[in-house]
DNA sequence: ATATTTTTTGTTATATTATAACATTATTAC
DNA sequence: GTAATAATGTTATAATATAACAAAAAATAT
């Protein structure tokens, strides 16, 4: 199973998090000969600083202060969709929201783990719910393209009252 | 494993199946003693008469069109909302859409095999993947409240060909 | 190097989905 | 029957997302 929960669900040095993220998202690009634009690593950027998952109009707020201009949906959404499309990015459909991905080059099974009280969203990717997705779909006749699987509760440090962190 | 993926993904008899889920209903209200009114369930009927899962504005207006009076979104909301806080109906957030649950009265996995070619949508109750999901929690420490898991694919009807069905 | 093509971004407008707030009506409980 | 509660009607607006076309930047071909 691999998964970032202990790291989101817990302290951690967010810098070192957040650098590692862009230089992975910035190998990962240039393998695939395709461009992380200034604005597509502004979103990144973002989307990794911010504990929670952010909303397009949160990410563009945040990308207006930044670059002291006016910034429109679009440009975010566009962003969005392309960190998405590359596996940068997720989308948390229950929310409206986006978050890094935590191992763009994994195949995973996007499982999301979202705390109702402080809105962490830790990751897992397991190969037994990938297997098991599978093989029902199999039993079914039905043929799996994509997935996404989120639940909902308590984080282990909101469990231990440390909720203001 | 519990599911209506055979009868989705299959000619039925739509009537009857429709019937069926509101007598269930109403017997599920009177027994916990909230009211399913006209208009809960007038969209309760129509998302059970609808093959794919509807829209609150698809609601709307086939309630517009069946009342003869214009329907405002607020009153479709509140009908959906009620229907999936009694379990009668569920959201596919990521279709912001509905569709009326099929065994209401059993716990369930919220599973969804949401066919990309049809758009039928079927549900799946599966105790080794509720198992599975939480003993994943329970390793994390996370404390499971509720779930969503929404698959993608071709179900086996548009598989055989059959998409116009 | 420059013209051409392709990709990305800017801009304006608008579509789609969802809810707040308050008035009115219907139902239930006494 | 009246008070309390629940549900619906109504108006306005918030929040999320995309269409369509213009401009700029980058990549490619010559």
């Amino acid at each position: 199973m691999l998964t970032n929960a202990r790291l989101v669900f817990q302290s951690h040095d967010h810098q070192r998090t957040l650098v590692a993220a862009l230089d992975q998202a910035t190998a990962l690009c240039a393998e695939r000969g395709v461009r992380l634009t200034s604005a597509r690593r502004t979103v990144l950027e973002l989307l990794w600083q911010s504990r929670s998952p952010l909303g397009a109009y949160q990410l563009q707020d945040q990308m207006s202060k930044l670059s002291g201009k006016s910034i429109a949906p679009p440009t975010v959404y566009r962003a969005i969709e392309f960190l998405v499309e590359q596996g940068l990015a997720h989308r948390i459909h229950s929310l409206n929201a986006f978050i890094g991905c935590p191992f763009p080059n994994s195949v995973h099974s996007n499982v999301f783990m979202i705390c109702e009280q402080c809105n962490n969203v830790a990751e897992v990717a397991d190969a037994k719910i990938n297997q098991l997705i599978t093989d029902r779909s199999e039993t079914l006749n039905f043929t799996l393209r994509s997935q996404t699987i989120e639940l909902f509760g308590i984080c282990p440090k909101c469990s231990n009252g440390d909720s203001h962190a």
